[in-house]
DNA sequence: ACCTCTATATATAAACA
DNA sequence: TTGTTTATATATAGAGG
């Protein structure tokens, strides 16, 4: 339903930020996943939401990330 | 050109899965990326190819990675 | 590995629940 | 925050170079 394509810079409305993180999440974590299954590849990842939540994901424990630093 | 949905498994053919694992970790990279950016989230992202070469994406420099064991 | 083409599958913005 | 719906944007499989 949008007319155009999405504009890539920051969306200023914070309610429509954390609907729209969620949706490409998602959406992110799907792609990973299947990145890895299907080609065989091993896959790190890691996402902090603007909220300072944590997602994480890793195709195998050999992929397993620690963070470096605290944001 | 493909007739039906993506069949999730591991594709056999080495050179098919060579390819589709370059076309696919570009998308995946590009996502990671949209996501920060349009959703001010932080986001670290390791794949390793199935040849074991390295790609990498961090959103910042909190979000660096060090990789926790050696496959 | 990486580009072009293009038909088709898939993701997703927006509105709403 | 998750889900549904739907129109549209975007990703991508497969073929060819």
């Amino acid at each position: 339903a949008r007319r155009g394509p999405v504009e890539l810079r920051r969306i200023e409305d914070r309610t429509s930020r954390q609907v729209r993180f969620s949706k490409r999440r998602s959406g992110l974590f799907k792609k990973a996943f299947e990145l890895g299954l299907l080609c065989d590849a091993e896959v790190a990842l890691l996402v902090f939401s603007p909220a300072g939540r944590l997602y994480e994901y890793a195709s195998s424990r050999y992929m397993q990330v620690k963070k470096y630093k605290s944001v």
